[in-house]
DNA sequence: AGTGGTCGCTAAACTGATTTAGCAGAGCAT
DNA sequence: ATGCTCTGCTAAATCAGTTTAGCGACCACT
């Protein structure tokens, strides 16, 4: 790859200058006091010769690579990870960096493989991703550097990206007030382990307490309250069969995300009930089926993209310590209206 | 990043011998008259240093850098690019390589500055990926090395690795065949442009060969095959309204995708029919609302872990020159059933 | 005339590895 | 004693940049 280049001397020699001379204008050095002749023929010569650096070289001097480590536990699983990648690469190009990726699933052994390789690498900083929002902690070794946690938090007090749950939560409750829906709200998903552990899941409890509050100060209680396991179409689909067979039909129902909303909308639709009309549905994520189901899944959006950029942002540019939190906006769509009858 | 690392000179110092005799101990090196116990000597040095080596260092002076360019059109919009980039990460760390990660978006700015920005790295080579199947033609720039198409081809003769559409075509045609549907087949998803523009799509071609092909070895022609500009739900939605509207109902459906068969499947539920009793469906890409759907959705699987896992493969331990084809497994899930009646 | 400062530029050191060329000593044959 | 080979090891060059230290020419001032 990239054989006979030309190389700094070859500028230099073209230039009629040295190496140093030829160095200093093409990183654009204040304070030289080269000439504006000798500028010129160093660009000239470079242009010519179709000039690039060595930046194996440059970094060995320089110990900066330009170059940032993503860390994610799992890349490929989720949907999301795309996207989180994707804001992280744009904002990386814009500070002409470049993004190695790396990824552990979740196993200490290839973990630990994936930090060597990338320190050797002589990477500027890391981002460490999660792909679930959660609490975790970083492995020792990497913290000789810049680090940001993007869609985690740590009890180190690192950097960190995290969407604003808590304010989604908000949103969803607010638009079912709104739309006049009170006494037959209910919600599906709950479920201890996400809401307990830290470790598993911050995105379950703060949702739930963003929802409960905002519930809470218009003084309306939930209907009814579905646990799930895990938060796949079946179960949702299990939970709102369940909700179904209850004397009171809910006016709306409240899902912790778009793949329970979707399990939802089948058991609906076996039931015969039309969406909005007999009930309004309403969750979190903006999982593209959200956009897809019929009606349109109303949700509010992981600002992946958003959050990718914000992480290189944080490591090249600096800033804030606190957990950096990013607004999860709704998305209405048309699976909302107000309470029959 | 990692300051105060061992560096060779202190493993040589440290083992009473010099930087050569230490370089070629740690690189086991053959034929080096160096005695067993210098060898002792300088791995127990190494390690209690807990020497790495500098990899911008040592790639100066072999040109060799343990690193893979990961060149794609658009990683994000996809499900399916977190899979590709799976196998490549994991078949890299196999071969204790590492990926680069970047994005063209289809721009040629972008490509031209993720291509230079690669190259400035000493990648060891490309892989040029596309997200959808397709024919391209690669920037003149990579060629100076090895260069991988992944999920495309290309006028160049250049090494590719695609999935086997034909294949899963005739697998698709196959499963209904045998279950005794023969005359009421009905195809959703037609589509000049992707058929006929290899720039554009080559799996739609290859997918409706393989389909066309099997049927007519059976003597069997389709009920009816309607055209979509797009292979979005709401394209199979409205297909399928179309299908339903004539007086004769198909016995099963093939969808050129999933998302057209989730449209297929809305607007089965809207008149009240059940798959797979009324009609079979079957589709390709196993996306993962396939398992979501109910029922079950049975389709063929785009092997993209496989690919990806291939085309490091194919770049750093060379091979086969024709298109390396990946099969696409037939996923037999509850869609499917013998035609009603 | 001597001194000091500025200007415009360069030689050489340095980064941390790999690799080439070759040296000192031992053993053996002549 | 001399020449030869083999063994076990090392000095120094090399990769392509950045950076430090400083050189010679010219000018102004005392």
């Amino acid at each position: 790859m990239g054989r006979n280049r030309a190389t700094l001397a070859d500028v230099a020699r073209k230039a009629g200058l040295s190496k140093t001379a030829a160095s200093m204008v093409l990183n654009g050095r204040e304070g030289t006091r080269l000439s504006a002749e000798a500028h010129q023929r160093v660009f000239a010569a470079a242009e010519e010769l179709g000039y690039r650096p060595n930046l194996a070289a440059r970094s060995l001097r320089t110990r900066k690579t330009a170059t940032i480590a993503f860390v994610s536990d799992i890349v490929a699983t989720t949907r999301f990870a795309g996207d989180l990648i994707r804001g992280a690469l744009d904002a990386a190009r814009e500070r002409d960096h470049v993004l190695l990726i790396t990824e552990t699933q979740g196993d200490a052994t290839f973990e630990q493989y994936a930090i060597e390789a990338v320190l050797d690498r002589q990477v500027d900083g890391v981002i460490y991703a999660a792909m679930a929002t959660r609490r975790l902690t970083v492995p020792a070794a990497i913290l000789g550097g810049p680090v940001v946690l993007l869609n985690a938090t740590s009890p180190d007090g690192l950097p960190s990206v995290v969407p604003d749950d808590e304010g989604a939560g908000r949103s969803v409750a607010t638009a079912l007030l709104e739309l006049g829906h009170r006494d037959a709200i209910a919600l599906i998903g709950r479920n201890r382990l996400k809401e307990d552990d830290p470790e598993v899941s911050l995105a379950a409890r703060a949702r739930l307490h963003g929802i409960r509050q905002t519930l809470d100060e218009a003084e309306v209680g939930l209907l009814a309250e579905c646990f799930c396991t895990e938060w796949l179409p079946e179960h949702g689909y299990a939970a709102m069969r369940g909700l179904l067979s209850k004397p009171r039909r809910p006016s709306a129902i409240i899902c912790m995300n778009d793949r329970l909303a979707f399990g939802a909308y089948q058991a609906l639709g076996e039931a015969g009930l039309t969406v909005p009309e007999d009930i309004s549905v309403i969750s979190f994520d903006d999982d593209p089926i959200a956009a897809w189901l019929r009606p349109s899944l109303a949700t509010t959006a992981l600002p992946h993209e958003q959050m990718g950029r914000r992480a290189v942002e944080l490591l090249l540019d600096g800033g804030a310590v606190e957990p950096s939190l990013v607004a999860m906006p709704l998305r209405r769509r048309r699976s909302l209206a107000p309470p029959p009858g």
